[in-house]
DNA sequence: TCGCCGCCGTGACTATAGTCACGGAAATCT
DNA sequence: AGATTTCCGTGACTATAGTCACGGCGGCGA
């Protein structure tokens, strides 16, 4: 498949001209499975669409704490990454590929010209900017205001949807990282989800059976 | 004063087209102290430049529970209103004036319009929304990692800078909303950080002494 | 086959923060 | 002045989550 054909497919409200442009302008780069795309304090020289693959951004303090904040996959843009880059400023997240990827890189000047020239691309990157501005939101939310426990089924939601899976064959260890949890809290409180029925565990699989009611006590 | 002679001083990245086109087309509004300004929600059909006063902003839950997120003060922008208005959507925020305050409101179709027409503008948004975003990461760490006597020295810290004084008189039951703790919790917290003279508590009047330390047990 | 390693489960303990109950001090109202 | 309200401090208790120590299990390479 051509990089036009894709491009139309996964960014549909691009308009054509644009499309075009970006295939002469855009370079597109791969990163291979567990590699990091980007760091805390790197310097950004372009912005990326994601075409394939699925990238973890996620936030590290001093002490090497990280905290998963979102996935971006394909059709999605690193907003962050649009920012900052016309702002010439350093990130303050990490990035990191799950699986291969494949990213077109779009270098800051195109980035920047695009804004007044093509209103899809603009409305695209205000509205990128928006919906990780409201993940933050909502990420803010549970880490205030929830205990572990729905933070947790939240978790198993959303790689629900991200998988497109009922199947998970993420590890515990894992998932206390990305919760910024320990590894025996969670492993203590899934066997709770289990044992309500929520879900179900064998070997190192686990299967989502229904996370549609709140755990109460 | 005159509505130009403020946003110059207030903002003065604009360029001259640009601030004459706003003394125009924008409309000052006022709220009083404690008035709410915006609702979870709530529809935007303008965006904000605030040009006096004070507004806190801050996250909701279903159940009531505050969770502080950061100030606006003159010369900044409510980033938020910027993109939902773009894009017609809801705020997930709230906003209420903490001092009497002013602003200028710029209904959507010309915040639209000058991003494309005036490069000034268009970095000031761009800018506003990255500066909102970093902010709402750092927020992140904070409630992520760090435990609540460190919220509380960096929560110290952001009202001594926001009113430019060591001399704050909030009283700890606010505090402890902002943080989403409790009254307790938080006079138990400043009696620690009294006895090893951070901080002098007289009446209801909280005198910063020094912040640059971390707190050791 | 043996030993190592990564992942997991569990009991016991600790730390942190939230809750409850109470009483005191100061301000405000009538 | 007396009553009411608001804010604060404190001791005691509880809940939640993090830590420590240990042992089990399965895979895998020497």
């Amino acid at each position: 498949m051509t990089d036009e054909h894709r491009i139309r497919q996964l960014f549909p409200s691009f308009e054509p001209d644009l499309v075009n442009v970006m295939v002469e302008k855009a370079e597109t780069r791969e990163y291979r499975e567990g590699q990091m795309m980007m760091r805390t304090g790197q310097h950004f020289r372009s912005t990326m669409l994601i075409l394939e693959g699925l990238i973890k951004v996620y936030r590290e303090d001093e002490e090497g704490n990280e905290f998963f904040m979102y996935y971006l996959q394909p059709g999605q843009a690193c907003a962050l990454s649009m920012i900052c880059a016309t702002r010439q400023q350093t990130s303050q997240i990490m990035a990191r590929a799950v699986t291969d990827t494949v990213i077109l890189s779009i270098p800051l000047e195109w980035m920047d010209k695009w804004m007044t020239q093509y209103k899809t691309w603009y409305h695209f990157v205000l509205e990128s900017y928006r919906a990780r501005f409201e993940e933050l939101l909502v990420t803010i939310d549970h880490i205030a205001f929830r205990n572990m426990d729905e933070r947790l089924l939240f978790y198993l939601k959303k790689q629900q949807e991200t998988s497109k899976s009922n199947l998970l064959s993420i590890s515990i260890t894992d998932i206390a990282g990305d919760l910024n949890s320990s590894r025996e809290v969670i492993s203590r409180l899934l066997k709770k989800l289990s044992d309500r029925g929520y879900i179900r565990m064998d070997k190192n699989i686990l299967e989502i059976i229904r996370l549609d009611f709140k755990p109460v006590d």
